[in-house]
DNA sequence: CTGTTAGCGCTTTCAG
DNA sequence: CTGAAAGCGCTAACAG
C-alpha cells in the first residue's frame, strides 16, 4: 500500500489545513527515510550535517512535532508525569498548581487526567486510570485523593491526601486530626458549647480523623459530645446541606457547626441562609481545606487550611526522586501542618461581638 | 531488554507488584488470543458467552485496563478531549473547572496538558502541543490563552481568551474593552482623576483592549491621559511590581491604579505595601480577571470579573459540537460579559471614606 | 466462534 | 552515513 504518499504535494506551505504531519511526510518531503528523520530529531550520531540541515528545515517548514502517543508507545521513558484526579474541582486544581510549580526545571511535562465524573467513576477509579496511563503515557503518577491505596502497582506513584488508611504508597497528607482540633478549639474558645458537626464520608480516614479531632477537642475541654449533633454530609454539597438543615431544625440547635470540608461548610452557610439564621450572629461555621472559594463566601469562611499547593509540590518532588531513583525517598509519608484561618463566619455565641 | 515477557508467570495473583498488565498477559492467562480479548472488551459480536465470561474474569482479576496510548494510536476516535495550557495557573485551572463541568455526560474524558514552563515554552507552544496530541491522543482541543491563533490546523479546536487578533478558530472570550471601562469608570466615579495603569503584554490583544478601555473611559469623562501614568507590567508579577513601584514613586503619583490583570493588581498591592502606602486609603487598585486568589488579598481586590468557568464550559460545548458535527456551530466567536466586583481595594481619593 | 495478520507513528538495532 | 525491518499495545479486517 502507499499510505503516507507524496500524492498530496507537500511543498511550500501547501499543507495549510491538513491534519497532523507525520514523520512519514517529513521523510518524503526531505527525500530521506523515517529512521533518518528520527535520528535527526533525537540527535543521534551518524547523520551527515547536510542531511540534518535539510531535514531540520523541512520539520520547521511543516511544523512537525512528534506524536506524544506514538513516542510513548515505543519508549520506556516519556518524560511526562501524570496527575490523576477524580474530577477537576477546587482541591485537585490547587494540587495541580503546586505540581506545576514543582515541575519547572525538572524537564518533565505534566498531564492531568480525569474521566470527569463519568457514571462509572466510582471507588476504584485510580486503579483504572493508573492502568490506562502508567508505563505508556507517563513515567509516574500523582494520585489525588484516591479512595483506595491498594494499588499493588509497581512504579513511581505518590498519593496526595489519600482517603483511606495507611498503605505502601508514599503519601502526602495534611494533619487532619490536628486541624480539626484547631477548628473546634477555636469554637470552644469563643464560648460555644453546643457544637454540631457535618461529617464527611464515613469510609474515608480523612473524614474519620476530622471527626476524631472534633471528639478530642470536646474531651479536652470536658464537654460531652451530644451524638445528636453529628450529621452525615459525605463531603458533598447536597447531603451536607440536608445534614446542616437537620441540625439547625433541632429543638435545641447547635450554636456552631464544624463542617468536615469547605464544600460542606459552604452548604451549611446556604442552609443557614435558607432558615434565615444569621452567621455568625446566631451560628458560627468552621470549614476545612481553605479552598479559594471559601474566601468568597458570605460571610467569608473561617476554616482550617491545608497547604494544598505545597502538597502538590511535595508530591512532585517525591515522585521525581522516585523516578530518577538517585537516592531513596527518606520520608515515605509526609504530613504537613494545618493552620486555622479566621475569617468572618465565627463569633462568640449569642450574637455577642 | 525483554521487559514485557511472559517469562514471569501470571497465574493467580502472582502479578502483585508487576508493571502494567497488557492484553497479551490477559490473553495468555485466559488461554485465548489477544483479538478475542479485544473483542470482549469492545463488546464485539462473535464471542462465545463462556469465553467472554472467562476473559472478563481474568481481566477483573488482573485489574487489566487498556492502555490509552496504544488504543489512541490505533483508533481514530479516542473519546478524549485535551485542554492545552501554557501553565497551570489560576486562570487556566478555572477554565479547567468549567471544562470539567461541561464534560459530564458527554462521554468524553479530559486531559489537560502543559509543558509546565519549560524554557522553550515561548510563543508558539500551542502549535507544538497541538501537533503532539491532536489526532492521536485527543479528538479535539481547547487552547487556553494561546498567543497565536494561526494554527492552520484542520480539526476541532476552540481557543479560550486568545491573546492575539481574530482568527479562523472558534473562540470564547470575555469583553475586555467593556470590562476595562467598567473598572476605570468605577475609579472615576469614586472621584479619581490621576489613574495609573499597569499594562499587560503589548503583543496581546486582550492587553491592548484593556488599555483601550482605560483610554476610552478617560475620554468619555473628559480626563486627559497622562502617558507617564502607563507602565508596562507584561501580565507577570515581577514586571508588574516594578511597574507599580515606578508609578508610585513619581513626583505626582496616581491616586488609583488599574492593573491589566489580577496577578498585576496583586503585585501592585505588594508594591504599595512595600512603600507603606495604604490601600485603599491613599491608593485604590482595580484588577482584571477575578481569579479566586484576588478575594484573599489584603485588602480583598476590587476587580473586573471574567466568567472564566463559563468560558471553559462554553468552549467544551462548542468543541463537542464541532467533533460530533451534528450541526454547524452558529457563533464562531462567543464573547461573554464582564462585571465589576467591588471589594475593599477601592475608595474615594484622599482617604475620604 | 476464534486466531492470524496488518498496521497506527515512532525508535532502534542491524545490514548495506 | 543511511534505510529496511521489527515491534511498543492495541484494533479491525479476514481467514479458518
Amino acid at each position: 500500500m502507499e499510505p503516507t504518499d507524496t500524492a498530496v504535494p507537500v511543498h511550500g506551505d501547501a499543507r495549510r489545513g491538513m491534519g497532523r504531519v507525520t514523520m512519514q511526510q517529513v521523510a518524503a518531503e526531505a527525500g530521506v527515510s523515517v529512521s533518518t528523520v528520527s535520528k535527526v530529531i533525537n540527535d543521534r550520531y551518524g547523520v551527515a550535517s547536510e542531511t540534518s540541515r535539510v531535514v531540520t528545515e523541512v520539520i520547521e517548514r511543516l511544523g512537525y512535532e512528534a506524536s506524544l502517543v506514538a513516542r510513548s508507545l515505543r519508549n520506556r521513558r516519556t518524560n511526562v508525569i501524570g496527575v490523576l484526579v477524580a474530577d477537576f474541582e477546587p482541591f485537585s486544581t490547587e494540587v495541580l498548581k503546586g505540581a506545576a510549580d514543582a515541575i519547572r526545571g525538572t524537564g518533565y511535562e505534566l498531564v492531568a487526567y480525569s474521566a470527569g465524573g463519568r457514571v462509572d467513576a466510582h471507588v476504584g477509579w485510580e486503579r483504572r486510570y493508573l492502568s490506562r496511563v502508567m508505563g505508556t503515557l507517563v513515567d509516574g503518577a500523582v494520585l489525588v485523593t484516591p479512595t483506595i491505596t491498594e494499588v499493588q502497582y509497581e512504579g513511581p506513584i505518590v498519593a496526595v491526601d489519600p482517603h483511606t488508611g495507611p498503605s505502601d504508597l508514599p503519601t502526602v497528607t495534611a494533619d487532619n486530626l490536628g486541624g480539626a482540633r484547631l477548628g473546634v478549639d477555636h469554637l470552644i474558645a469563643l464560648g460555644h458549647r453546643r457544637i454540631g458537626m457535618v461529617t464527611g464520608r464515613p469510609d474515608l480516614v480523612s473524614a474519620q480523623l476530622r471527626e476524631q479531632g472534633y471528639r478530642d477537642s470536646h474531651a479536652a475541654a470536658g464537654i460531652p459530645v451530644d451524638e445528636q449533633l453529628l450529621a452525615a454530609g459525605a463531603f458533598e454539597p447536597e447531603p451536607a446541606r440536608a445534614a446542616a438543615r437537620s441540625l439547625l431544625e433541632l429543638a435545641d440547635p447547635p450554636t456552631a457547626i464544624f463542617a468536615a470540608n469547605d464544600l460542606s461548610a459552604l452548604a451549611t452557610l446556604e442552609a443557614a441562609a435558607e432558615l434565615d439564621i444569621d452567621v455568625p450572629g446566631r451560628l458560627s461555621v468552621v470549614g476545612f481545606d481553605n479552598i479559594p472559594e471559601s474566601a468568597l463566601a458570605h460571610p467569608p469562611l473561617t476554616t482550617v487550611q491545608q497547604p494544598i499547593r505545597q502538597m502538590g509540590r511535595e508530591a512532585i518532588s517525591m515522585l521525581v526522586t522516585l523516578i530518577t531513583g538517585d537516592h531513596v525517598v527518606e520520608e515515605v509519608h509526609v504530613s504537613l501542618d494545618t493552620t486555622l484561618v479566621v475569617r468572618r463566619s465565627t463569633a462568640a455565641p449569642g450574637g455577642a461581638s
